[in-house]
DNA sequence: CGACCTGGTGTTATCGCTAACATCACCGGC
DNA sequence: GCCGGTGATGTTAGCGATAACACCAGGTCG
């Protein structure tokens, strides 16, 4: 039996179009001086063969690769595996490929590891998705050179970063609350050493302050339905709670229950503001005005951001930030009387 | 300013440690006949240099990459998502990177784009998961030579696959209930055109029959907690359902909600059991008894799957299936009296 | 004691591509 | 009508690894 003879390679379909194989690295890569007719006899060389050019070959000479590291925790919350999902498809769409590596916590070493498994791979560039501190730490590790953006992560540190707008999303949802009637809005909030909970924080914050309303503690959660849930069944008990703002929608989504178990119907006697816009929230019951990231734009500026470092080795404006959009659905009312 | 010099290759390394680049890759390929202490100095080099092999130039000359491709939806989904993160871990670990290529949605063109993607990449393999019928015909178009397994795709098909065993799980959950002593047992299934459901209505169907128990209609659903609440409210109002599996966690949640409005508690009067055991399962109200999937398990048989395809050519038992757990929590008791 | 193996090493060719330079026909301008 | 420019193409030289073979010392064996 005859083995299957090798793929195609450049000069195959140079012969068959008659040219040189130059040449047909010329019209693979738009060169400008071929003529019409000889990059249309090549292209259909190509097309006869079903010829895909050999990407090692052309990584080996011009030293370049079309691959994207990342660097992701293993995790399925919802805003990080959005993110996650979206870069990778922006990045399929701009001819990358995106190669993940998975770490299970974001301390300095997985990430370490992570990150020279992917300058092992010799990739164009990394993302690192680092939402808390101690993955924020870990990249202080990475070596300069390699182009290098951060999402999610320490909008205090200088390294190239895209996040979403978290206090701009914050402040919108309180300030929502407060523009219906409420005097002051509650805050259940995510884990402290995450970016996003202080973000939302702060943006509650400054909201509160902007009308001079009075600052209530801030009630401190993780991200899980089951401690919006705990949060909730301690405010559901202070007659005076008549608006809260919750740093995700699960957190939300326990406050809800927490609240119609108490006999306190949202939004007539509590309001609820939830972030994220999970797929459920317009579902939840009653649907969940919530606070919308864009995640397809994270995605878009943060590649954005790494083939400007790609090509150019240096970054201008290394922060970047993406407004997000306040969804109005049925969770919010005026204050009962 | 100087240039940065490029990376060192084998024969910098070879030139420091006195011996020839072959030696060199001896050594980084562990061959036998290289003497202990030339494959000491040679890795003292490397060590000097920081040295990393170039990927391209090996796979230029081998023909083979140490890359998999992975199809997935874009979906956060907790199943495929789970699924997803795991074997990026598993063929991490094995020394493989993953490419990841998205797809808004599970149709024929979108597929074939995407394996298009990864051999133009040339990949050592490709990953499909497939969890519902239309992605699985997508394959049909699918070129043969090209190592691919087939993640929670279609049984029915010949091709390699690896799957949970949903039937399995699905049969001890609904057995769970029939040996707590409920006369039968209700089902909440997840959209019929996917596999999984199409599984665990099946198992649940069949352990109905081994014990001669009614077997009620399937309550068609989605996914989502909102579609469980919708089914969680007729089966609510219904005295003589006692016991209901679903078809994951989700629409547990939803059954779960609709139960407790309805003043019918979990588990005194009514039984139910999930799947998947999301994280938050065991912070439901109450906590859930639900099916595991060992999702770890199903992406090493997927790793292994692929990588005796791409070493043997041809695999002797294409379909390998793996057994989920019967995680016990609160949810389920004896039917009232 | 010379032929032969064998473990350790070096030399050379090669993978498929792009960069750099070479070639050549043809053009316009003085 | 010769010169230089320019557009279209071909030729050659690597990129950095592995594979195949060559080589050499030292031991084994007939």
């Amino acid at each position: 039996m005859e083995k299957t003879s090798r793929d195609p390679a450049m000069t195959d379909v140079a012969r068959l179009a008659g040219v040189s194989h130059q040449t047909v690295s010329r019209v693979l890569n738009n060169h400008p001086n071929v003529r019409e007719q000889t990059r249309l006899r090549v292209k259909a060389a190509i097309k006869e063969l079903d010829y895909r050019p050999n990407r090692a070959a052309r990584a080996l000479v011009t030293g370049k690769t079309q691959l994207i590291g990342v660097v992701a925790q293993n995790s399925t919350l919802y805003g990080p595996a959005s993110l996650l999902s979206a870069f990778e498809e922006a990045a399929g769409a701009a001819g990358f490929a995106v190669s993940v590596g998975r770490v299970k916590v974001l301390d300095r070493d997985s990430i370490a590891a992570a990150v020279e498994r992917h300058r092992d791979q010799r990739v164009a560039g990394i993302v690192v998705i680092a939402p808390n501190s101690s993955a924020a730490d870990a990249l202080a590790d990475v070596p300069a050179g390699v182009p290098l953006v951060t999402v999610d992560g320490d909008p205090d540190r200088p390294t190239p970063l895209v996040t979403v707008d978290q206090a701009k999303g914050a402040f919108e949802a309180t300030k929502h609350l407060i523009d219906a009637g409420h005097e002051t809005v509650w805050h259940v909030s995510g884990p402290a050493d995450w970016f996003d909970a202080a973000g939302r924080v702060q943006g509650w914050r400054a909201a509160l302050d902007a009308t001079s309303a009075e600052v209530p503690p801030v009630v401190a959660a993780d991200w899980s339905a089951a401690s919006g849930y705990r949060a909730g069944q301690m405010l559901a008990r202070m007659p005076e709670v008549t608006a809260v703002f919750c740093s995700n929608d699960h957190l939300a989504l326990g406050v809800l229950r927490a609240m119609s178990e108490r006999g306190r119907r949202v939004p007539h006697d509590v309001s609820v503001v939830g972030f994220d816009d999970v797929p459920e929230a317009a579902y939840f019951i009653p649907p969940l005005t919530t606070v919308r990231p864009d995640f397809a734009a994270v995605a878009h500026e943060t590649l954005g951001l790494l083939l400007e470092q790609v090509s150019d080795g240096e970054t201008t404006r290394p922060q970047r930030t993406v407004a997000p959009m306040l969804v109005k659905r049925d969770s919010v009312a005026p204050p009962p009387r």
